[in-house]
DNA sequence: TCGTCGTATGAACGTTCGTTCAGTCGTTCA
DNA sequence: TGAACGACTGAACGAACGTTCATACGACGA
């Protein structure tokens, strides 16, 4: 990557537009730990699942058809990116959606998925 | 994990219910791979920079802070996934957002991260 | 209080991911 | 037609991820 490069192609006008309007680069991390979380299918399948009842990690299990201990792994995932919240009663341990934003993220992601499904490559 | 379990603790009823309502199991892969995508410091900042506009390979690298090559890589993923679309010109490669999902998604994912970060944990 | 149940955690393994490096393709201009 | 440039790709290495296994914790029933 030469200095000449950089001259010919770079248009530093946007550039220097774009990178003022660009979010502060911790919460770009924080936001994409938080895609990260939710791109993979096992958490994604809980986060759907909390989007329609509260479930216990059994039920969950069940659900997504994986041990109790991986599920209980990507809950507390979930849980530190507070994408879900746990709500404890005795030995059960109840989880939903920690905010509406979560259930719009799922939302929004399936018309982008299901809009492209519809259209030529 | 024994059949004891399941009769005592899986709330059938809630199962079924959620099972029916959940996306099918190829959405929600896809579904993941997209937000897998997103859930890069790099392609993230690459989306959120061609929010704002249109940029070459060039512009990208310069304003993400990674080789040409690393770029080009992003983008062939965020391509594949109907995330970006390039435009072609003499030599020159341009990239936008493919639909206006990935902004609104991105946006969603803001809100989230901001709610989160004004409350205790 | 002891055993069981639902859940949570730590360590470790195999796999997947992202970058780097080297090389290729298509375009532009001498 | 060469050389230079922007962009793209494949191979490969190191790092990070997700699962499994084993174990620990708090709550409940006998």
């Amino acid at each position: 990557m030469s200095d000449r490069c950089e001259v010919l192609c770079v248009d530093d006008a946007k550039v220097a537009h774009v990178r003022r309007t660009a979010p502060a680069a911790a919460t770009l991390v924080a936001l994409a730990e938080t895609f990260r979380a939710l791109g993979d299918p096992t958490r994604l399948q809980i986060v759907t699942a909390l989007a329609q009842a509260e479930l216990c990690v059994c039920d969950l299990a069940t659900l997504v058809g994986v041990s109790e201990s991986a599920v209980s792994h990507s809950l507390r995932t979930l849980r530190q990116l507070r994408l879900v919240r746990v709500r404890k009663e005795g030995k059960m341990a109840y989880y939903t959606l920690d905010d509406s934003h979560v259930a719009s993220l799922v939302a929004e992601g399936l018309g982008h998925i299901e809009e492209g499904s519809s259209r030529p490559a």
